[in-house]
DNA sequence: CGCATTTGACCCGCGC
DNA sequence: GCGCGGGTCAAATGCG
């Protein structure tokens, strides 16, 4: 303990730290709501076509006539890298690891970079592990029952072997009292660990869609335990789960850029609805009531390990969530706002001038 | 009965 | 090499 859990509750204060952490790399980023979180107003969530939903929505409770403050921070996010700008997005980049990375110290620029570079490099070099490993399974299905049995000896068949491949993370902070935010996609728990430091397990869970490999993890700040740090690693093969719990009652085509789900490479997500029960608003509440301002921010950062342009923009149309394609004001910005608003903005010209 | 959650065990990477 | 902590597995259990 000792050293370690000194360093760790380092990281770990320097959690919240991230604001300012990230702050210093996107300033812009903290326009709104103090303390550096992104403040969602309601105009926010029109733009982002929220009043669509029929469901319960964590957004509709931000829609509330004092919406409840969803902190939402982004954790990280690399300037340096930029992602190829889609027309929506452009650009900041990479992004960094979650939580973990956000508890790394505020190092910001650097550590976050080369820490994205790494994991970029890692992604990369695991993706041909992985890859490689599989055809090599499948190549070797008999060495490899040989080699189970041997192992299975010893433990559980296991079938990860290699690395663990990190595939892009995004990481959430939000404000709430429930730890488990809907955001419209089917998980099961797989898992649950204590973090050490903190108080909060944290808990693991899966895509239920068969071919989908997507995980998220969800635990409590230690240092602030209203806020819930939610990491989502990969990608989603599938369509959007329309309603899945009678949370969401959106079309693709309402939902506009190819819906909630059809993402714009084809692959659905949209993962950022965060569909709460009813009760949830009442939870949410209290939290609020602590929030200067009305207002509800977001906060998500990003971490991507692989650092790949496509990953972060494939995040940042997730993120989209579905803004109708008749909110003008969103036209530009959108998600990016939240996600890199201002950065984007610089590059753009600002003409439009809302 | 099927699916989700719980939970203890195990694996793995990392730091010392 | 060892211990620690994070992440995952899978049997057991719970729930609708």
């Amino acid at each position: 303990m000792d050293k370690k859990e000194e360093l760790k509750n380092d990281a770990e204060n320097s959690n919240l730290m991230a604001n300012s952490t990230f702050s210093d790399q996107i300033p812009a980023v903290y326009g709104g709501g103090g303390s550096g979180f992104f403040d969602i107003s309601q105009g926010y969530l029109d733009m982002l076509g929220f009043q669509d939903y029929g469901g319960a929505s964590l957004f509709d409770l931000l829609q509330q006539p004092t919406p409840p403050n969803m902190v939402v921070e982004q954790l990280q996010i690399h300037p340096s890298q930029t992602l190829e700008p889609p027309s929506l997005l452009t650009p900041v980049s990479t992004v960094t690891e979650t939580p973990e990375m956000v508890n790394t110290p505020t190092q910001n620029s650097s550590s976050i970079s080369s820490s994205s570079n790494e994991a970029a490099n890692n992604v990369d070099q695991e993706n041909n592990r992985r890859s490689a490993q599989e055809d090599d399974e499948e190549q070797h299905e008999d060495d490899d029952d040989q080699e189970k049995n041997t192992t299975n000896k010893q433990l559980k068949p296991k079938k990860k072997n290699p690395k663990k491949q990190r595939e892009p993370r995004f990481a959430f902070m939000t404000k709430s009292d429930i730890d488990h935010l809907d955001d419209g996609y089917r998980w099961r728990k797989y898992g649950q660990k204590a973090v050490k430091n903190s108080p909060f397990p944290r808990s693991y869970h899966r895509c239920t869609s068969v071919a989908c490999g997507v995980k998220k993890r969800v635990e409590r700040s230690s240092d602030d335990p209203s806020i819930v740090i939610t990491t989502y690693e990969g990608t989603h093969t599938h369509p959007y789960p329309m309603t899945p719990r009678g949370t969401l009652g959106i079309l693709p085509e309402t939902a506009g850029f190819g819906g909630l789900g059809g993402g714009v490479d084809g692959r659905g997500v949209s993962s950022f609805l965060f569909a709460q029960p009813h009760y949830q608003q009442q939870q949410l509440q209290p939290y609020f009531h602590n929030q200067a301002s009305p207002s509800s921010s977001l906060s998500f950062s990003t971490t991507n390990s692989s650092a790949h342009p496509s990953s972060y923009s494939h995040f940042l149309q997730e993120r989209r969530f579905c803004p109708s394609p008749s909110s003008s004001l969103l036209r530009d910005h959108g998600l990016l706002q939240d996600v890199v608003p201002f950065q984007i903005r610089k590059e753009e010209p600002k003409e439009e001038q809302n």
